[in-house]
DNA sequence: ACTTGTCCTGTCATGCCGTCAGCTTACCGA
DNA sequence: TCGGTAAGCTGACGGCATGACAGGACAAGT
């Protein structure tokens, strides 16, 4: 599955290259977690990892590619987040916690890859079709198990059929998605993230159930 | 309260000033449109004007100043935006109707500015606090009006003591703001506007008063 | 030691950045 | 009508980032 890495100009890359190849990705991301997108450059992160600009340009075609390259690593440990809804029961005192969990698994993870999280989200805004199928492929392994969740309850005849289980599950996790990537707005404004999640996992468990929680 | 409108160098600009400042600020507009916000530069800019390059640096001290310049303008348009919540009663089936009206009005709002808007929430999401404020006086025209209204009908019992005005609102409209910049994302995913706009609005109606709407 | 293929960097042409001095244009009072 | 003054614009320049290449350093096998 996974090919070999190979550098720009096509030569396969052995231990030492793969090596500086992370490096310089490392370095990158710690990068965009200190200054603006936009002031970036190749120079300082060839710098930071105490090469030279020349060799940045052997692995990556520019920035904007090695940040697909992070962003693509991220997703692929995003994945795991299906596990935050898999399995769940929305009934109950359970769908309360599965809620709550919910939120709480998004927000960590959110936080944990912020600064990435925001060029991704930037990209795809922007209609970049290659990081639009990035933040896809970590929303959606989120936004698939609510479909399916919705789509459950509906067939028991709990949730008003007119709702639309895609529309629904996307909606609520975009929400989840721009709330976690602008906590520390919140935060400023007077909001406190102890009262941020549990209204945040309200609003979760009345789209899903369109019911309120009993906890 | 409109101070004159100055040159960087500290002179004041005249008609012709002020209208090839207004000219470079609808190109950079266009350009945001059309192209990565990364990828922007100041010559592009002043060329589309027809200008050049220094005379962009004689009214703004760079992209990121002219880019505050324009959501400014923005901004101030948005103020209107209140209009969508204030004198809104949110029962029976005016409530419904005042949660489409919202959600309407706002996804439009963001169509029309999309471009930047996007460069806004980048910017506040990197933590630039002149960004930030930019993107709180939008959004809390709206944020605002909604938490009294959640406070209202938390006075009254209608709504649970426990839900957080401020952040319930905050985080409906971080939805809505979200969903609005990824619009056209949701709709190569499949859900088709018409669909999503109820889902909204119900969520909206939902976190408000608790309940499900009466259509 | 020699060969082979990987890995890195010095160097260079190109292009954008941001500033300045200086030229042109418009306005105004005498 | 005629300067005088301030606004408005630009050519030109040093500085820096970009991206390409050729060649040197290095490790591993023979």
């Amino acid at each position: 599955m996974t090919g070999q890495v190979r550098t720009v100009d096509g030569r396969v890359a052995g231990r030492r290259g793969q090596a500086t190849r992370q490096k310089l990705l490392d370095c990158l991301s710690e990068m965009l977690s200190s200054s603006p997108y936009r002031d970036v450059k190749v120079i300082d992160v060839a710098r930071k990892a105490g090469t030279s600009p020349a060799t940045f340009y052997q692995y990556f075609p520019d920035v904007e590619g090695a940040v697909l390259e992070i962003a693509e690593q991220m997703a692929t440990e995003g994945a795991q987040l299906t596990s935050l809804v898999e399995g769940r029961t929305w009934v109950g005192k359970s769908g309360w916690s599965a809620a709550e969990e919910l939120v709480d698994g998004f927000l960590e993870f959110w936080r944990r890859n912020d600064a990435i999280l925001r060029v991704v989200d930037l990209g795809a805004a922007e209609g970049d079709k290659r990081f639009y199928k990035i933040r896809m492929k970590i929303l959606n392994s989120v936004t698939n198990s609510l479909t399916e969740s919705v789509k459950e309850l509906q067939a028991k005849g709990k949730v008003d059929k007119d709702v639309s289980p895609a529309a629904m599950a996307g909606s609520l996790v975009a929400m989840l998605a721009a709330v976690a990537s602008h906590q520390k707005g919140f935060q400023t404004w007077g909001v406190k993230q102890a009262e941020l999640k549990p209204n945040l996992a309200l609003l979760v468990h009345l789209g899903i159930t369109g019911k309120k929680p009993t906890r």
